[in-house]
DNA sequence: TGTGGTTGCGCAATCGATTGAGCAAAAGTA
DNA sequence: TACTTTTGCTCAATCGATTGCGCAACCACA
């Protein structure tokens, strides 16, 4: 109890140390004791008694410069928003965590947004990260269109990530979505599956567009003319799984294979070939796209399409390093190299 | 390409605007308009044409105030640092998304760091919370003392989360983990199972402690003096479950049920069970910690002991929302009620 | 003694918003 | 008319760090 008082007084105003508190007591002026701690001693030519005398109180005191005022001043934050859809699924969490460990190791910090999904929340976070003057700013866009983001672009560098938009000059990196959903409907085809049902998510996304491509060129273009694919669904949620299951075996429709485009959406599937006493892959084979470590525990272990959210993350922090460091703007060197697409990984289970 | 020049030189030089250029159109000064935008003008006698029309100039030019610039002046950021062990743990995530989702409601914005279990990223994160002047910290701790947190909650108000430490007045917000493992013992108890192997995790830590103690008393008292129960391991990961089936098979211990302290613990324990061809629960009861939507597409479903991660945030923001309002120390208030312990829910499937 | 160069450091403006104090004009009161 | 009160707004200091410019002291050299 009067240990804390004590703690108390001795702390708060501790804490007071500015660079003028520390002119004061060193007898120099803020500036030389500024120039001491940003290490630019040598460069200024303060003399190295002076220098050393700094550090020491420096040292002493433990100060540590007010980042607030130092961006006020320098227009420089060390700071970089990330808004995503939802923390909570693991895809995005993996990415996020990606992301943050290489933003730190480069010496920037992170204000997290979860837009929930709603283009209202996501203009809010991108909003404050404005106002809050971030460096730069990485985003899994839920909107429907790019202008917004465009419009912030001019003024700090954005890098889109997992979601783009079509005739954007925003920089994006995403998984190649054709080309894994087509892998992926290949590999069933090779292995002989005739009716194959994709169930997707989202139908205006750009990677769920490429994935129905994919699935829809394999299926076409497979050599195989008695191959049978249709899409149908419209949500990346289990709920839709579940549903485009029991309303395909209750028209009574052969199927042999399913393509889920998400996890969530594999877990509805799951559950629906379940309560019809179909096995996978015996009755029914099935592929998701995703990964996630569950995967190989559920009983068959599940084939997928899995993003390589560790590339996706160094690409990303790439892009905004070399954005952030050639000029304010994201104008003009985004257009050349600044769209990438990384390959997924198909990983084979026993589910098909 | 014309037209994206058109946008920059509309842009940047737009969003030149200050109190000062806004004070300058309109014919006021910066003060009568910094009090219009904080919605202080009736309070401080601007007359209503005045208001209206630097509101209107405001709409006009979208301007919006310099957030660093009035964190220095005012010293609150309304900011908050969270750092957690990994963003990848689908647990934290959970927690995560939660306090963020309900701090944005307060008007809140989320500093996140990622301490991968170390101390020395938590240090350092902290740390920079401190000198980007956030208005309060929230922590998942991963060191061993709470001294350094101790020493900052002192000057900024703090919260721990998941983890805790003994003999500390730094409040907190916990699953009862003791209570946790003590009823989902006392249902194998119930059950018939009569010897029960415990799986634990890192044994330093409180949550783990409090698993192991729960766990023990349930055997001990609970009635059936023919029950056994013995704890082992030391990680909560994959490799940690996985090793010590393996060690108790092979040292043909008998055992007919497994509680596993983690869901990587128990994909562990799943794994190892199959490759010895033991059947779930017939041959071997499962039971586990922490909830996950994937343990119920496990073969077969997953009983657990469930988180509260919608209560254990909403606990946590309610605490520091108090103590940042009360002081600027989370010094007195923290003592009487800041330390609660939140109900876990065990949730019955067919793993045993 | 005068000129020029180097060394070592301080002055003061600046970033953009906030806020207590205060002032001029208008309105009210006696 | 003289005095007080209210109205409506401005002034200027402040938060803490950065940085271009400049000055004094010292040395070298002729």
């Amino acid at each position: 109890m009067s240990a804390k008082c004590i703690l108390e007084f001795d702390l708060i105003p501790m804490k007071k140390d500015t660079l003028q508190t520390i002119a004061e007591r060193t007898g120099f002026s803020k500036s030389t004791v500024s120039r001491v701690v940003s290490g630019q001693g040598r460069r200024y030519r303060i003399s190295e008694a002076a220098i050393s005398k700094i550090q020491d109180e420096i040292r002493a005191c433990g100060y540590t410069p007010d980042l607030i005022a130092q961006g006020l001043r320098t227009r420089r934050t060390n700071t970089v928003g990330l808004t995503i859809p939802s923390i909570d699924n693991p895809f995005f969490a993996s990415l996020s965590g990606n992301i943050i460990t290489r933003l730190k190791r480069c010496g920037y910090n992170i204000l997290l947004s979860d837009s929930m999904e709603t283009e209202e929340n996501e203009r809010a976070a991108i909003n404050s990260f404005v106002s809050r003057k971030v460096d730069g700013i990485i985003a899994v866009p839920v909107s429907k269109s790019p202008s917004f983001i465009e419009g912030v672009s001019a003024s700090i560098p954005v890098v889109l990530i997992d979601r783009y938009y079509e005739n954007t000059f925003l920089p994006y990196v995403c998984t190649d979505n054709y080309a894994g959903a087509r892998r992926a409907t290949e590999y069933l085809l090779s292995k002989g599956y005739r009716n194959i049902m994709a169930i997707q998510g989202v139908r205006s996304s750009m990677p769920n567009k490429e994935r129905v491509n994919g699935f829809l060129d394999a299926v076409r273009l497979g050599g195989t003319p008695d191959a049978e694919g249709f899409v149908t669904g419209d949500s990346f949620s289990v709920e839709n799984g579940a549903r485009e299951i029991e309303a395909v075996l209750s028209a009574g429709r052969k199927i042999d294979a399913v393509f889920a485009f998400s996890t969530t959406i594999l877990l509805g599937v799951i559950r629906s070939l379940r309560e019809h006493g179909l096995r996978i892959p015996d009755d029914v084979a099935v592929v998701s796209f995703d990964d996630n470590v569950f995967l190989d525990y559920m009983d068959p272990p599940i084939s997928r399409v899995a993003q390589n959210t560790d590339r996706m993350g160094e690409a990303t922090v790439d892009i905004l390093m070399k954005l952030m460091s050639s000029s304010g703007s994201g104008g003009e060197s985004g257009m050349e190299d600044g769209q990438m697409l990384i390959m997924p990984e198909l990983i084979i289970r026993g589910s098909c």
